[in-house]
DNA sequence: GTCTATATCCAGATAGAC
DNA sequence: GTCTATCTGGATATAGAC
């Protein structure tokens, strides 16, 4: 039983872990609230106790890992290192939150989310608003690093944010649909694409 | 009006082309057979004149792009050029595709059906049986290229044939997310991950 | 807060007229 | 072959007991 605040936190985010699961493995419609509900633990008529909605569920989940993504890239930005460090670390980081289940699911429902058609509006407003920074940021990161002479340069900026992206992102989706076969390149592999040598 | 038995044909494909834009767009769980069937400009009862079910259309658009991408495969392995040249004009032809809207589609389709749960079972059967292929064909070039020493040899060929295409699968999932902004990376670039120097 | 039971709605699928 | 009308099932969401 759930009485004080704290716990009815607690609940929340299991309830939230639990959508998780289910979204980044069937997507939104495809998942059904009593799934979520049985994952959870919970009933299926409690659930609506602590969201209004599925969708609203689903948003929530937007919303919060754009937020942790933005964070990790703001620190990113921000270490003392120069630009091609700065990628050599976002990329081991990048691999090794690859074996987090978490993360994987996070890449997953975030890519399903862009494909907008059926994506509720609210969830498209919070992608609008907060998707681009990453982008930019490891944007900015291959801009300087070009001018410093480190970073491949036949390639503006914005098509290597986009490789660096889309190159974890099939990654990730990889990572979700094989879990048995996966094998993670080596950072070193992946660097090739952004060092110039 | 559909008399003969080449209409018949044509209008299976007008059906099946309504069905590829909407699934690649929304999944098969978000596209409502009326939506379909409004795509093609049918009413949704005619549509069950050529399709028993949704899954059987969704079943069937597999089974096709799986044939097609096993036959460029197979085609690409039988040139007759050193294994580095192939996976150049691989990457070349995959990236001047990506152009289409087609191709994305489907790569999209293959993409969300590998997300197994929520996928119809016949589908899935179709891909265990058919799916293989494609990654084989380019990890056997791999490994014959890292064995005359044009091709990156700190990478298993199953790693680098995955890397391949993931990395074209993250393309073509930027493709149709963000068809207005998105860029093509140059062959180059890409080739960088593969190519010995 | 939590559950079970139920109302409501909507999409898939069928039937039958033309 | 094609359409409109209808049946049916299942999922969301609500109501009400505990």
């Amino acid at each position: 039983m759930v009485t004080n605040r704290k716990e009815k936190e607690q609940r929340r985010e299991e309830i939230l872990a639990a959508a998780l699961d289910r979204f980044a493995a069937k997507g939104l419609h495809a998942t059904t609230i009593t799934e979520i509900a049985r994952t959870a633990g919970i009933s299926q008529g409690l659930l609506y106790h602590y969201f209004r909605s599925k969708e609203e569920l689903f948003t929530a989940l937007i919303g919060d890992a754009l937020v942790k993504m933005n964070q990790a890239a703001s620190g990113l930005e921000s270490l003392p290192v120069p630009p091609d460090e700065k990628i050599r670390i976002a990329i081991v980081e990048l691999l090794k939150t690859l074996h987090e289940e978490t993360f994987s699911r996070t890449v997953m429902l975030i890519a399903q989310a862009n494909l907008s058609e059926g994506t509720p509006e609210e969830a498209k407003e919070v992608l609008r608003r907060e998707s681009g920074e990453p982008y930019a940021v490891i944007a900015r990161i291959m801009a300087a690093g070009q001018k410093e002479g480190s970073i491949f340069d036949q390639e503006s900026p914005d098509v290597l944010s986009m490789l660096f992206w889309t190159t974890i992102k099939g990654l990730a989706m990889q990572r979700v649909t094989n879990r048995e076969s996966f094998k993670v390149p080596h950072p070193e592999s992946l660097l090739r694409l952004f060092i110039r040598r």
